[in-house]
DNA sequence: CAGAATCCCATTCGATACTG
DNA sequence: CAGTATCGAATGGGATTCTG
């Protein structure tokens, strides 16, 4: 395959073939693929936070704390170059663009949230810890519980998350969650970060607790919410190593 | 800057927080956590070379063409550190170590075979490339036809792919791999590398034309085997950016 | 064989400044 | 806001050598 080498000096000719479509580990078969695509540092995560919609740059590297502008550019058009994403314009009103995922791109996102899943299982991870918005919302695709959520009732939850704010239906006992208004809701939580909504969701701490302790403002039905935070469990650690 | 250092390299105050549990992305929720765990270049890979049983460092080498000694050493020692993978003793006889994924390292298998499918649906990706005997194996699993496999009969498959040997079992419509000896199977394909016996699994060409042409070698129950190649088949691609 | 230790360049990253 | 340009620093990792 790929494997040439020292064309000259004899070492370090060629110190790294990245980037050259399909070469990266010499190993052309799926999982192998999939890391020449989202393998690179952050990638996985742009990807992740747009899998609720469109974003402006400048929206991406607020939820990426830590990306420079060059690296979240570079990414973005590499992952635009693999039809992971697209860049768009907006319609002139709205002078300004934004990246969005491609019907492929979408579809990662079960493969992501497995991996998510399975690292939250590791006794070495704390779920407490700071986290983003995005974070959080994907990990409630994965952390249902099967049978709560079969005999749910349909709602509709607005979470605010500090300045954004999601949509959340439980429909037929079918997970929703989308960037949106949280208008015409049946319950609101509002937190003002995604680590009080994680207490909440997967804590052992009661509502009534984080409204006085972690500033969680519930709005609306308070029974419904209720209900919906008992939709989510994390799943049981492995006790590794040992 | 911190005054701590190593007590060997000298320097290397503390320019990056890497490697500090849990601080690579700032975000410590599920995909970043994995993605420190799983996200260096050859982690996943590594991970995935064991998914079928204990190996030795050499043999891991082997298995992934372009990886050095040193990142190897490094991959496998930081992968123990997280309890994905433990470095065993052999017993006297054979005074070698192996590595083998601890019981949640094996828990990983569904979100890296899910990643490999999500890549295998891109139209930029080529699965008659050459791949190493560990990808093909994994990708049998996530590739299954449903339909077909629920109505297979039960069937041991010896794989022979240049110098490993795998054995495949359906039992009841549940697909199993894992290395051993082919004495014994219903029957055995021999194929000079992965991307021969690719071709025979995902391609359209029949199996008597590998055999002339690729190198194929069938022995046992023909009509067997051919029913289990048709167990499998690539996910259809999408039409991306298009 | 299994890996530790050295050497050392190129890639990559982050910070800053700049521009349309 | 949405990037681009430039620069210095350090990290990564390939090749090589050495050891038990």
């Amino acid at each position: 395959m790929k494997l040439q080498k020292e064309t000259k000096t004899g070492r370090s000719a060629e110190p790294n073939r990245r980037k050259e479509h399909g070469s990266w580990y010499g190993d052309a078969c799926g999982t192998a693929f999939a890391l020449e695509i989202l393998g690179e540092r952050w990638s996985m995560l742009v990807v992740r936070e747009l899998m609720f919609g469109p974003r402006r740059f400048s929206d991406l590297r607020a939820s990426l704390p830590g990306i420079s502008a060059k690296v979240l550019t570079e990414r973005l058009e590499t992952l635009a170059g693999w039809g992971v994403l697209e860049k768009k314009q907006l319609p002139p009103p709205a002078a300004t663009q934004v990246y969005e995922l491609t019907e492929w791109g979408y579809m990662a996102e079960r493969a992501i949230n497995e991996l998510g899943r399975w690292a939250a299982r590791s006794p070495l991870h704390n779920p407490m810890l700071p986290v983003s918005n995005a974070s959080i919302m994907s990990s409630m695709k994965t952390m249902q519980v099967p049978e709560h959520m079969a005999e749910a009732p349909d709602m509709a939850i607005g979470m605010e998350l500090g300045a954004e704010q999601f949509r959340v239906t439980v429909t037929d006992g079918q997970f929703l969650a989308e960037r949106g208004v949280i208008e015409g809701c049946d319950a609101v939580l509002r937190a003002p970060d995604a680590r009080s909504l994680a207490a909440a969701l997967y804590g052992d701490v009661p509502l009534a607790a984080l409204e006085a302790g972690a500033g969680l403002v519930v709005e609306g039905e308070r029974a419904t919410l209720e209900r919906f935070v008992n939709l989510f469990d994390l799943p049981p650690k492995i006790g590794c190593a040992g």
